[in-house]
RNA sequence: GCGGGUGUAGUUCAAUGGUAGAACAUCAGCUUCCCAAGCUGAGAACGGGGGUUCGAUUCCCCUCACCCGCUCCA
């Protein structure tokens, strides 16, 4: 069953995911906090990337750049012209313009109005602040609009500490800031998010059957933590909205409520930046490859996901409603690696309290557990699959006699009579 | 930023120029209680500011936030 918009804002609000920021004070435009359930999502999204671009590949390693660079970055990649921009809008048929895509700067080419346009405004897309305390233009800052470029400013010096051979990827989990002109769609684009990217550095002749590698491994992460495949899909770029930056971007998109929107691009970013970094630094960054004896600048495949996104995403996917004995439950089907909460611990009785607080801090230090004593079990079922937790382990009367608990499995409501000893284990095998 | 729409407990709704009712949810108590049971009780709202008025949640203005378009991207 689809979720629409208003059903996941309303349970994100009612259980705890994502709140308005600054609620209290009137809220602030395109801002949002994760509460508790939500935080453990998305880190949890993250720590599968992660896991997945990291841990498990020997041929790339990590890296958490500063989000405050030096603005000769910003120069270098040219972000700092390409993401300022002069607009017009023209009064008479309220539309917006770029002033120098116009061919006519006088004309509005919706409406064919001359002379309707308002004084050109220059819209900087990066956040600006200052290093010190004293407000002036020497000491302007950005904050990073992408957090690729720390990566790139550090190739050097990750390849040499690490002593990378190409092809290799450096990954990286942090937040960007970009001043949308339209930022919406609840948390899907806010002006802070958090990115997901990886650059994954090659020999040029090599970039072509990297990209489809990265491609498809992308594509198939996704599909791996259980997301719908028919909600998934793969979109190239026409050459009219590539980046400045590249010569070939593909989309994972994600058919959300209000349509297919973008979760991933996966660019080739070819040597353009490391060309610009080395040209505007000074810096030798060219790779030498002792097997030939040749310099040269490698090639960039960019697999740059949005990780708050990505959380919202898979949070809609999950989302489902069924019919239960004439009531709706409501059960978030997540993967158990994306679940905020793995376990939950439900004494049957409050008087059953101390033997199931016993329970729950033996499998505490293994698994992210709720427990939860207040009202009917049933009540307490449904509370757990509304945030997606796998299993609920209940403790009854029967335990105090046969040391043995009821597993309930969120998928089937399906229950299994485990002994205390093995709960661990069961739990384990089955969380992966 | 522009145009259109919306704003009442956590949620979904109601009423009213004379200081707001309900359902569900939440909390406390009783209940050997396995899929939102029952009983008793409790807390909880007019987004914010200003104006008109004897009196504003209601009328007017401003503002903030959200939704739909334009535009940008992870």
């Amino acid at each position: 069953m689809p979720a629409d918009f208003d059903t996941i804002v309303n349970l994100s609000k009612r259980r705890g995911f994502v709140f308005p920021s600054s609620e209290i004070y009137g809220g602030l435009r395109s801002a949002y906090d994760y509460g508790p359930i939500g935080a453990l999502l998305l880190r949890n999204v993250k720590e599968q990337w992660w896991r997945s671009m990291v841990q498990l590949r020997p041929d790339v390693v990590g890296l958490d750049s500063a989000i405050l660079q030096a603005r000769r970055v910003w120069q270098a990649s040219g972000h700092e012209s390409v993401f300022t921009d002069p607009l017009v809008d023209c009064k008479e048929c309220k539309s917006r313009h770029r002033l120098d895509k116009l061919e006519d700067p006088e004309v509005c080419p919706t409406c064919g109005s001359r002379g309707t346009f308002t004084e050109p405004r220059d819209f900087n897309l990066m956040f600006r602040t200052h290093m010190g305390p004293v407000e002036a233009d020497e000491n302007m800052v950005y904050l990073r609009p992408e957090t690729a470029q720390g990566i790139f400013i550090n190739y050097e010096s990750v390849r040499r500490t690490q002593r990378m051979k190409l092809p290799f990827g450096v990954a990286q989990i942090g937040k960007s800031f970009r001043n949308e002109i339209t930022p919406g769609q609840f948390v899907f684009r806010t002006r802070e998010f958090e990115q997901m990217e990886m650059e994954f550095f090659c020999r040029p002749d090599e970039a072509d059957q990297w990209f489809d590698y990265w491609v498809a491994a992308r594509h198939a992460w996704y599909l791996d933590l259980g997301m719908t495949p028919d909600h998934l899909r793969i979109r190239p770029h026409e050459s009219d909205e590539l980046s400045h930056y590249s010569t070939g971007t593909v989309d994972v998109e994600y058919r959300f409520p209000w349509g297919w929107d973008e979760l991933e691009g996966i660019a080739n970013r070819t040597d353009f930046d490391l060309r610009q970094h080395a040209e505007f630094s000074g810096e030798d960054l060219r790779y030498y490859d002792q097997e030939s004896d040749e310099r040269f600048f490698p090639y960039v495949i960019e697999p740059a996901a949005g990780a708050t996104r990505t959380a919202y995403a898979f949070l809609i996917d999950a989302y489902d409603e069924e019919e239960v004995e004439g009531e709706t439950r409501v059960v978030l089907r997540l993967d158990p690696r994306l679940a905020p909460y793995q376990v939950a611990v439900l004494p049957l009785s409050r008087k059953l309290a101390t033997e199931a607080h016993e329970v729950a801090d033996a499998l505490r230090p293994r698994f992210m557990l709720e427990y939860d004593e207040t009202q009917s079990i049933g009540r307490r079922y449904r509370r757990q699959d509304e945030i997606g937790t796998p299993f609920c382990v209940t403790i009854d009367f029967d335990s105090l006699e046969d040391r043995a608990v009821t597993v309930r499995d969120r998928d089937t409501m399906a229950q299994d009579r485990v002994s205390i000893d093995r709960l661990e284990d069961y739990l384990a095998e089955r969380l992966g």
